[in-house]
DNA sequence: CACGCTATGATTAGTTG
DNA sequence: TCAACTAATCATAGCGT
């Protein structure tokens, strides 16, 4: 049993690393939900997996996670779209987004709530108090939405 | 001394909560940047203090957590905006999006780099290639932005 | 209130089934 | 690959200064 203190650096050993990785993942999750509860504080760990493409995230309003790991993933993928090809797709969805606005003046309290579930701002009673909307169906509609928010995100910014 | 193990529950004392809330988050950043570094995995924890706005970020690009931060804000405020000042101020954020892409078509690797490090999505080795740019001056220019796309993220999936 | 200390419980590296 | 085990290191609650 080598008790050396183990040195900080990166794993090479393929299998040790991920038993390491899974051990020390569970650890901190476990910290995160520790500290949340004595602290009375939000907290939350994002961790990317080792082949996984996606995130594990500790108590957190998932919905935020998943808003964010989009982003990332459409971040990049707009980055190896040419800027010519990106000019014209994002007039499209600017369009496209003008005539969702004209359609959209109903003003429906739930959705309104689940915008704000989504950028990860709602308290964790609100999103229970949330449960007996489906959720899943507004998710939906809003994540048709997703990419083309992500791509004006990565395009507006250069002025 | 020590006897107990500590039960899992809220800390009512407020100096042994604030203690134990600095102790441990000091804790988690270490384990978080300790997995990162063994693991060659990205990782970051978001905690929020007791009574400061803004969260403490773990090894992470703080940029991405600034504006994770700042789209909560603003999806707050806009919540509170009427829908209709909503829709007459998202058509002017629209057209300006529009201004500002007609005369952006210059490509700058430099920003798009920035973009991706705002996101997220920027490994810890690509943000210290950028460290000789100016990245205040890039993030000041994008931070203009960021209400608008705020605004835009908050009005658009209405469908 | 911020540190430093240390006994004790918690985490985990290495191993075995 | 996974789970269980264990020795060893690590984190930290409660104090003291």
């Amino acid at each position: 049993m080598t008790r050396k203190q183990i040195d900080l650096a990166y794993i090479k050993n393929d299998v040790a690393r991920k038993t390491t990785f899974k051990k020390r993942k569970s650890g901190l999750m476990k910290k995160v939900s520790e500290l949340s509860i004595l602290c009375g504080t939000d907290a939350c760990a994002v961790i990317y997996g080792q082949h996984q493409a996606n995130p594990d995230v500790s108590p957190c309003p998932d919905g935020a996670l998943r808003t964010i790991t989009r982003f990332k993933q459409m971040s990049k993928m707009e980055r190896s779209r040419n800027i010519l090809n990106q000019e014209s797709f994002l007039r499209q969805t600017i369009f496209k987004a003008d005539e969702k606005l004209k359609k959209q003046m109903s003003d429906n309290q739930e959705k309104e709530m689940m915008i704000q579930a989504i950028y990860g701002s709602l308290p964790a009673d609100w999103l229970q108090k949330l449960s007996h909307v489906d959720l899943n169906d507004l998710w939906l509609s809003v994540e048709k939405n997703i990419e083309a928010i992500a791509e004006m995100m990565t395009s507006l910014e250069k002025p």
